[in-house]
DNA sequence: GCCAACGTTGGC
DNA sequence: GCCAACGTTGGC
């Protein structure tokens, strides 16, 4: 899951302990939160658009997915004017701090990491802020630490 | 439904 | 700041 560590950074998370994915507004990251992810499950917090963009340490799911109440405040930048209570359009999930890393695995680090060369993350054109990992790309990532 | 125009993402 | 790549919008 990426996130502009100006936004809100693996520090925050830390700091927060648990947290709401909410202001996802991309229908296919969306469905990754409401239709794949499970509790518990492992997610790869991505640091993205700042200095040295990579993996900055490691979260899990902690909730089901549920309405990202953000999409309701008229005074929120991820207000949508389409969604009310009853027909909400953005759905996400909780995640809870799980640990960072004393220095980030670096893209770089990942692209020349020849057997991670098929992660979604590192695909020519990528965008979407959450994409799935598998369980050989997420042990192979734990053996980079 | 097509597709041009526009907006956003995000590495560099 | 640049710009490739992609998603969204809206006229037709």
């Amino acid at each position: 899951m990426k996130s502009e560590p100006t936004e809100y950074s693996i520090d925050h998370l830390e700091r927060d302990g648990v947290s709401s994915w909410f202001g996802v507004r991309n229908y296919q990251a969306r469905n990754y939160m409401r239709d794949s992810m499970k509790v518990g499950d492992r997610v790869l917090f991505y640091h993205s658009n700042c200095k040295i963009p990579g993996i900055a340490g490691f979260a899990e799911v902690a909730s089901l997915p549920h309405d990202d109440i953000t999409q309701f405040i008229f005074s929120d930048k991820h207000f949508d004017p389409r969604s009310t209570p009853e027909k909400p359009t953005w759905q996400c999930v909780d995640v809870r701090f799980i640990g960072k890393l004393a220095s980030v695995i670096s893209l770089s680090e990942l692209r020349s990491t020849p057997r991670l060369a098929s992660m979604k993350i590192l695909q020519k054109g990528n965008r979407l802020s959450i994409t799935p990992v598998t369980d050989d790309e997420y042990e192979i990532i734990q053996s980079l630490i």
